[in-house]
DNA sequence: CTGTCTATTGCAACGTTTCGCAATAAGCCT
DNA sequence: AGGCTTATTGCGAAACGTTGCAATAGACAG
């Protein structure tokens, strides 16, 4: 029924969920596909959403489960948005932060090398090992902070 | 029935929401008691199960509609936990940030000195003016970074 | 191919928070 | 004290996830 093999890093999970002693399960499979179709970033809901489309009897905890079995093998990594609700970052999506205005309510990511100056003041502080992608920072944005 | 009075900044709550048109009523005292009492950090289901032991009546919906009210008169702002959940910073503390190593589970505050750094360093990179108390930083501490 | 073992699923219930809506009651003016 | 206006409440439903448990079905060995 999939017409197309998976990418990668998707192409080999079956095998790489035996060799866990997990197990491949067709509605692993459904969720996998939907994943590998997306570009870097869903939510929980959107994700049960799509793969309800793909499979009208999908099941949302097992989509959940499926995230988090997912994510233990490196292939999903949850975050939070500005709202705290979870979102989960896509590979193969390069490490990044996000940065959320409360005022305009506007988003941005946070690429590496400007990420790198958070981390460096983190550790320099508290030896901390900030990991830059778990949570949406919140604040103000350049121009609104300039009207204030 | 209130044995001694608020005190700053609650006391004058009710003159304070009546200046704006709002109303004072029986349910927004019992939050404002129990948020008197508190030591600076409470969830929401934290607070509804505090005010429920006041008043056993008491509904959630109202209790979290009291704490938009409260928070747009700036005497409590929420933030969130590491799993995105929210949490309310009760006046009068200090603000400050939270840190939380996804490893030993272990909470670490982030006093306003160090978490200067931190906003210096988004400042630098996007003129972005962060709400450090807003979010909880995860990562790894010191400890664990070393034992990896 | 069959049987065993146990990971996984489906389901239903729960926890936390938000929302819409009709009924209630603060606040204020006379 | 009585009446008007409308902010607020109570309540039921919904959105988003998580959890426990019994039934199902992958994986693998014989
Ligand atoms: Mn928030
Ligand atoms: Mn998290
Ligand atoms: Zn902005
Ligand atoms: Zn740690």
């Amino acid at each position: 029924m999939r017409m197309t093999a998976l990418p990668p890093p998707w192409d080999s999970v079956d095998d790489r969920l035996r060799a866990r002693g997990l197990r491949w399960t067709p509605q692993r499979a459904t969720v996998i596909e939907v994943l590998a179709e997306a570009d870097g970033h869903v939510s929980g809901a959107e994700l049960v959403e799509r793969c309800r489309l793909r499979d009208p009897s999908t099941i949302p905890s097992t989509v959940y489960r499926t995230l988090d079995v997912l994510e233990e093998l490196g292939l999903v990594r949850h975050g939070h948005g500005p709202d705290g609700r979870e979102e989960f970052h896509v590979r193969p999506v390069e490490e990044h932060g996000h940065l959320h205005c409360a005022e305009c309510g506007n988003s941005w990511e946070l690429g590496n090398e400007r990420a790198a100056a958070v981390a460096d003041a983190l550790r320099a502080t508290d030896g901390f090992e900030i990991d830059i992608g778990h949570v949406t920072l919140v604040g103000r944005c350049r121009d609104c902070a300039a009207g204030a």
